[in-house]
DNA sequence: TAAAGTGTCTTATTATAGTAGTACAGTTTT
DNA sequence: AAAACTGTACTACTATAATAAGACACTTTA
């Protein structure tokens, strides 16, 4: 079932490590669309966090369209293989540009930037 | 002279802005090798900040090695244009570095993420 | 050498994010 | 219909980041 590190010292928040965890293994496609999620309280209690804290995390999943939930009998996973194909896409094209925009604020060019990328792409 | 943009409402903090804009300069060459900057209070009574936000800025820009400060003389601006690239080059690879690993992480081949990068720099 | 400038340090205030406690409201199941 | 589950809403506590106030220490300069 779910597999989760969390780690309480860090800097970065429990709700964000949490959803973190779920988002990927959605996007790994280990939870599949309709996959059942344990129940707020369930959760909390596994990772001995506050009901709320989860409810937090679900809240924020259902927000972005990942899981949906209903009173009574809980959160289920949402998620048709094609559309998360076109998110993830969506996701993955948004942190190019942005990383496009930060290279040329920097004064780099295009050719910079081809150059750069293949170096990168088959020193891998 | 320099030219700020600082929006107090926005939720980015305040120091942040500062910074940045003085980065920028700095990257963009606005801002030269031995350049000299306002003084603390200066820049303080310039932005409406409090003496020790600017101070914060100035400290965190010591720290990353744009600039260089001493009592009774202030802060300038120390960066040889060849270090400078280095480290343009540095950050832009640090950047694209994070782009990769996240691309991975989605399930992204090199194929994938090369005929992203030729269609996204050709639209341009 | 004194005054006016510089950066630095310590401390305090404020706003906000993160988390938790507890009571509430709707569904399911028996 | 009652019991045992589900999510939700409200409130409060706590830690931390951001900013500010003011005293301190060193340099410059006139």
């Amino acid at each position: 079932m779910l597999k989760f590190n969390i780690d309480a010292a860090s800097p970065v928040p429990v709700y964000q490590q949490v959803k973190q965890a779920i988002t990927l293994d959605i996007m790994a496609n280990r939870l599949k669309d309709g996959d059942q999620l344990p129940s707020i309280r369930t959760l909390a209690r596994i990772l001995k966090l506050n009901p709320n804290t989860v409810a937090k995390v679900y809240y924020s999943l259902e927000q972005e369209g990942y899981i949906e939930g209903r009173r009574g009998s809980g959160y289920q996973v949402k998620c048709q293989k094609g559309k998360m194909d076109n998110l993830k896409l969506s996701i993955i094209e948004h942190e190019f540009k942005a990383f496009l925009e930060k290279a040329f604020s920097l004064g780099f060019t295009k050719e910079d930037i081809e150059k750069l990328m293949r170096r990168l792409l088959t020193n891998e």
